[in-house]
This record gives structure tokens, C-alpha cells and sequence, in this order.
DNA sequence: TACCGGTCGTTCAAATTGGAACATCCAGTT
DNA sequence: AACTGGATGTTCCAATTTGAACGACCGGTA
């Protein structure tokens, strides 16, 4: 084994930056949250992903990858929010192992007041500070790294979606809500 | 109040890649850390960073404003820490308040024991992810983000270290053991 | 000197996390 | 049909995290 690579300067300061920025965007996000709307950072995120799904629903599984957070947490969280009555769990008559998190209307109304403030936040306190070359750059850079850490070889389909939400009340599969896209043109 | 300035793709795509990289790469290396020798992801920080201060100590508030943690998360840990024999707190004469959390040998030995596979990991993961313009680009664009949510406008004087470390064993104000420096010349 | 606003680190209770163990279930094999 | 290797989601429990409350302390001021 070669004798460590270690980082050069620039590769501090971005590795430095990077978790530093992380930790602090993250932290105001959270209290901003937790103060305006009673959510905890992973809870938006439920709601956020749960919002733009197929029909607002997600396997335990699928979810808990996405969030890139353990089952039990997933579990827990959901429950909590199924307290208060944000989110539904259902399960699937094809496949007796698999549990659907749903989200309800009161969720996706609270993902709604929540979001704007939420990426007003993250703009202001990232992007502003980004040239758009740099936003491409993270996205690429940080789009490539992250791919390699799950292992994404050639596209494999996701087949998810066996169970499909059929026979329930009206709404069927009603556009996503919260992607608008508000074109910012580039020069 | 405006109408919300959402997101677009590029940016959406750079937030995801953010979150998400960010996420992967802590799993992955508390996970390593905590197999290979026991420690959890904030406790490598607080070796690194008592690792290279100034007489490898540091007063609890910095080091918790350096890791942007809690007060009492930082409390708890160097508790812990200081039960493993890692790190001692040393108080100020000067300054009845203060409490110094000092690396002892034992942690520094540990620090220098975990550290190469650490950054190993870490370039593996991130940099060998990325161009050197998209290093650059993190290490410039997080960078500035960060400090404008540290909040430094015209660098005021830190004023730390009033209370310097005198008598002690032997050793004063050696190198930084870890600061080692490997030249990767850029085209 | 006594007072005051502010900082410091710790304590406390409550909430969250994460891994291991578990019971169930599915698909492919024998 | 019985078996096997793999998933799934939940439960359990110990470790950790968080913010609020607290007591001690500092520096400047009346």
C-alpha cells in the first residue's frame, strides 16, 4: 500500500468548505423549520419526496435510500408523522412485505407553506453565492461522486411501482404541486 | 414579498448532488471510522482539529463553533473522550470560565493511526470524482458560502489563546504531525 | 464596591438515531 | 410441495443529540 495520498492545499479548503458549508446550511434549515412549521429537517425531506412521487407515495425501502437514512430511522419518523396525521402507510396486496408511506392531503398543504420559505432559504444562503459555473460544477462533481458511492452502473430500471395506487377516493396521478419551474434565464 | 425564486433544473440538480454526496460520504466514513477504530465522525473531527492547534488544544467553545456543534453535544463527547483517555480538559487561570479540551499522546497516536485511511477514503469517494476545476469550484464557492453564514466581514482578530500553555512536560510548540503537504503539480 | 449584561461550560429531560435481532414474505430450486 | 437465499419492515436498546435552564464568571460601569 502506496504511502496515503494526502490532500494538497486546494483539496483541504474544499474538503474544508464542503463539510463546513454542509453543517452550516444544514443547521439553518433546520431551526428555520423546526420555528416556522414544527418539521425537522428529515421530516421536509419526507414530505418533499413523498410530494413530487408518482401518487405521493413511496416504499419504506425506496424512501430510506433516498434520504440515505437507516430503516429503523424511516420507521420511527414515519410514525411520527403519522401522529400527526401528515402521512399513511399502506400496504401492498402483491407483495405482503412491502409498505407504502402516503402522504396526505395535511402533508402535502404543510409541504406546501413550507417549500417556499425552504428554498427562498437555500437560495439565499447558497446559491447567491454561487456563479453559475460553480453550480455546474457541484452539480457535475459532487452528481459523479455521489453516483459512483450507490453504484450506479448502467441504469438498471427501478421496476418500482408494482403496486399500483389504484381504486381510492378521486385523485388519480394530478401533477406534482411543487415543481414549477421558474426559468431564470441565462445570459 | 416576492413569488418565491424556485429552483431551476441546474440548480435542483446541484442541491440534490450536495445533499446527497454529502450524505453518502458520512455514512461511508463513519462507518469505517467506527469499525476500524471505534470512533464516531465528530470524534475523528475533534482529534483532527485539537491534532493541529496551535499546542493541540483548543477551548471548548471554539471547538464547538469549529465543528459547528452544539455546546453540550461537545460536552458529552470530550466526556467520552476523556474516558478513553484520548483527550483531558485543562482549566484557565486567567479565565475561570474556560476549559481547554487537550489532545493527550494517546489520541494524538490514535489520530495519526486513523488519519491516512480517512483521507484515503475521502479522495477515493470525492476527489477522484472530480476535476481539478470542480475542486476549485467547491473550495471557492462552498468556501464563500460558508463564511457568509459564519458571518466574516473584515476578519476581526480572533484574540484566542490568551491563556497559553506553559508549564507542561516537555514538548512546546511542535509541528503539526498531520500537515504533511504532497505536492500533486497541476498541469 | 456592588451591579449588569453577556459569555462559558455543564446539567437535564426529551427526542432521535442506528445497528442487530426478528418474523414475514417472495422467488427460484429441488 | 418443501427448501433456501434474499428482501422487508418493525422492534428493541443503547448511544447520541438538542435546546432550555442553570450557576459561575468576566468586564465595564455607577
Amino acid at each position: 500500500m502506496g504511502h496515503t495520498r494526502w490532500l494538497n492545499e486546494e483539496e483541504k479548503r474544499a474538503w474544508s468548505a464542503f463539510t463546513n458549508a454542509h453543517a452550516l446550511l444544514y443547521r439553518r434549515i433546520e431551526q428555520r423549520l423546526k420555528r416556522d412549521f414544527g418539521l425537522s429537517g428529515l421530516q421536509y425531506e419526507i414530505l418533499a419526496r413523498l410530494g413530487d412521487a408518482p401518487n405521493r407515495e413511496l416504499r419504506m425501502a425506496e424512501l430510506a435510500g433516498a434520504l440515505v437514512n437507516s430503516k429503523s430511522g424511516l420507521t420511527y419518523q414515519i410514525g411520527q408523522m403519522e401522529k400527526s396525521g401528515w402521512v399513511r402507510r399502506r400496504s401492498c396486496p402483491s407483495d405482503e412485505r412491502a409498505v407504502y408511506a402516503v402522504l396526505d392531503d395535511a402533508g402535502m398543504a404543510l409541504l406546501e407553506r413550507a417549500a417556499p420559505g425552504h428554498v427562498e432559504l437555500v437560495r439565499e444562503l447558497l446559491f447567491d453565492a454561487l456563479s453559475p459555473e460553480q453550480v455546474r460544477a457541484l452539480a457535475d462533481g459532487l452528481g459523479e461522486a455521489g453516483r459512483r458511492m450507490t453504484g450506479v452502473p448502467g441504469e438498471a430500471d427501478p421496476v418500482r411501482g408494482d403496486c399500483a395506487a389504484s381504486a381510492e377516493g378521486g385523485v388519480a396521478a394530478a401533477d406534482h404541486p411543487l415543481s414549477r419551474r421558474e426559468h431564470q434565464g441565462p445570459p
